[in-house]
DNA sequence: AGTGAAGACTTCAGAACTAAACTTCGAATC
DNA sequence: GATTCGAAGTTTAGTTCTGAAGTCTTCACT
């Protein structure tokens, strides 16, 4: 029996209010407003995918697997995906889509062939139980998500995706979107 | 020059309309609105990451690291806690903050000794130098965030941070915050 | 054609994590 | 006062990532 600490759960954090008090006590010139939003907005992040995990575990797939069947989902049929675009868009290393693929493979959730037009690349394809998977989980994710937004109104709904998209749009417009790194880090 | 792909950097995603748009192609009893909102709020935190990591490789410590000196200046004067407390509050397992505080103690950002009083506890502490760093990465963090926000009118702000925070007291109340866990998932 | 350079993916070493076994100290029981 | 139980941390084994080097294919230039 896990007898003592956290198996990596859900955080235990402070009340929200209490630790913007302590950023004021220790950093006075933070505006408590801005620092409300962004902690919360972390919070509230690490939270769902928590939720989206425990979830996940009970269909037999990770996380990250997760991620690349939403991603070949999302570029629709034939579903299919170079391992280096499918990096990109994951934000992570080729060598990791490479691990992540051979499981992935032998799991049957994808296909991966050499495209013979071009010998250089290889294509990620989605199996139908792939698919499936992603159905499953999307109906589980669908019901967290209709839960987590029901206390608010449509109006505060659409309200909160307004503001969240116009976000959206300043970070993405600040980084030009990898492919474009101008600058070394290091 | 890295050449190729994406080298963990930010990463590059379709445009939120077009994603929205796939689900609803692919999956037509998802609710748009809904879906909106949560896409945007998980890129959003994710470009976020991206940003506090680069500012974070500049002043030369690790996001993982920034976590655990946020943890010690939000509990106050004389900044101590507990490796199994630490763990807890960041959502981890005690081995891996085994791990983070050797390297942070060889860093010279915290100290960790036994506790006298009570030989089975170890007190982990910042040192001053762990407080400046966290002084240092508040500062840029704050301009970051105050940038990101600017679009948004008071009122928006406000309307924001009270609505995340009623979507996050849902979420926290639905994951009775580790500790108190009943389910046994696996 | 023949060579060189660039791109796409994989392989290899090292870092950081999780889960589970282990060690040690303190407290309750007899 | 010795014994047993439980809690706190650390250690160990195995997983998944990053960064850098390596392989193979294609394209451009001579």
């Amino acid at each position: 029996m896990t007898s003592a600490a956290g198996p990596a759960g859900a955080p235990q954090e402070l009340d929200l209010d209490e630790q913007i008090a302590a950023y004021q006590r220790e950093f006075p010139e933070v505006d408590p407003q801005v620092e409300k939003v962004v902690t919360a907005l972390g919070r509230l992040n690490r939270r769902m995918n928590v939720a989206y995990g425990r979830q996940l575990v009970d269909l037999g797939i990770s996380n990250s697997e997760w991620e690349v069947l939403k991603a070949l989902v999302v570029v629709g049929r034939p579903y299919q995906l170079g391992p280096g675009d499918l990096a990109k868009r994951l934000g992570l290393t080729p060598a990791a889509m490479t691990h992540r693929i051979d499981r992935m493979v032998t799991e049957g959730l994808v296909t991966r062939e050499r495209d013979e037009s071009n010998r250089v690349r290889v294509i990620v394809e989605l199996t139908d139980e792939g698919r499936e998977k992603w159905l499953q989980t999307m109906r589980l994710a669908a019901a967290f998500e209709d839960e987590l937004l029901q206390d608010l109104t449509p109006v505060e709904r659409a309200a909160l995706g307004e503001i969240l998209t116009r976000l959206l749009r300043r970070v993405e417009s600040d980084q030009p979107d990898a492919g474009g790194r101008l600058e070394d880090l290091d």
